[in-house]
DNA sequence: GTCTATACCCTGATAGAC
DNA sequence: GTCTATCAGGGTATAGAC
């Protein structure tokens, strides 16, 4: 505790910071969460913040930094196991149920300063931009091992997008409903419907003869 | 233009300042649109604000009835013409992605003003639960109108809520993709695919005899 | 790295002439 | 109903001692 206090106390002043800020924010949304506000529920003064992170607008980017790194950390591999599709499938589901459930703050930190871009610095927009997008390549990843589709990429890509709109609708119903989870029912209906619709069929095996579908060919 | 032009710039002016009002609250978000903003925008002066909503909230408050009276007159009639599911299906999505696409404020407003719920106040926080209330249960009687599921509520309900979430979930892809629209390609299929799961036939009459159990086959 | 004190601006809201 | 003028408070951000 005399070697090199500082820096322990800088990194963990750092991240109390971080910790607090992103509880606010997710919680009154960025413009509605002051500087000071931050600063009495972490009991820092406010020129910490302002000696670690600069501005305002800096503790909004390393929030969403943090925040999407820890979301990408706790979300699933890409490489599911699984003989067929239906039981990758719901590998997967569970597995995005359960992310969904535990991370509640990194969506909500998303949507609620994802909706204000107008007026955040081009850093911020900046970082929205590439944790969505890091969602949008996960999922279409995934999805694309769970049903096999890296010759389909324009498949996978409906159907990733598919099912981060289910996904982000829940996350919007959960401000009304506070438990709501993520059905996974109804979303495992769709997705193999979907799939089905485009003649990906049911099986562990990529189809070299989609013919059989329901629209063999598009 | 001398009998009563005091009433008439009344009520014009009421509504130029919910106009501004609902464009800034949406595209900026409740806390971060100011009354100054508001005033300068509609050119009335800060006090007629006051003096005609009293208050900051009661201006957001306005902002969302209006907003919700407006979309719910926008959203097609719940008796949907049409022979077969499949028929009615189509015209109704149809008329929700209209409805969609010509009202980007109403769901932003909605999302943006709901996400900071815990900030607002008692009249404002019942007034988006109303907002939000009234789209699911013109969801629910349209679903199960479209399907023919007035025995069946709990399945309507559920293809209810699974259409707001994709539509909420789009939304929120919106201010990414800001020209994206609702695809009611997938959702189409999706929602056909979820009656399929509950045993309802893709027919025009209702299944008297739905014994199949959870699904049909599977 | 952390603190106190403070500058400067804009906020929501009111008063009172017209 | 609309305007100008104004208040008290809180906002972001900085300076400088420790």
């Amino acid at each position: 505790m005399t070697q090199a206090p500082a820096q322990h106390r800088g990194t963990r002043s750092r991240d109390a910071i971080l910790d607090t800020a992103g509880e606010l924010m997710s919680r009154h949304g960025y413009a509605a969460t002051s500087i000071s506000m931050i600063s009495a529920a972490c009991g820092l003064p406010v020129s910490s913040l302002y000696w670690h992170f600069g501005s305002k607008d800096g503790i909004y980017v390393a929030v969403l930094q943090r925040a999407r790194t820890a979301l990408l950390a706790a979300l699933p591999p890409v490489e599911v196991p699984g003989a067929d599709v239906a039981q990758r499938l719901d590998t997967f589901l569970d597995e995005v149920k359960d992310a969904f459930r535990r991370h509640p703050h990194g969506l909500k930190l998303l949507l609620g300063l994802g909706m204000v871009q107008q007026d955040a610095s081009a850093a911020a927009v900046a970082e929205v931009h590439h944790y969505r997008d890091a969602l949008l390549a996960w999922a279409t990843d995934s999805v694309s091992a769970v049903f096999g589709l890296r010759d389909r990429p324009e498949v996978s890509d409906e159907l990733a997008r598919f099912t981060l709109r289910v996904a982000s609708g829940t996350a919007v119903a959960r401000w009304f409903e506070p438990g709501a989870a993520l059905e996974t029912g109804p979303l495992r209906v769709a997705l193999l419907a979907l799939a089905a619709h485009h003649g990906v069929a049911p099986h562990g095996a990529r189809p070299e003869d989609p013919a059989g579908g329901v629209t063999g060919r598009e």
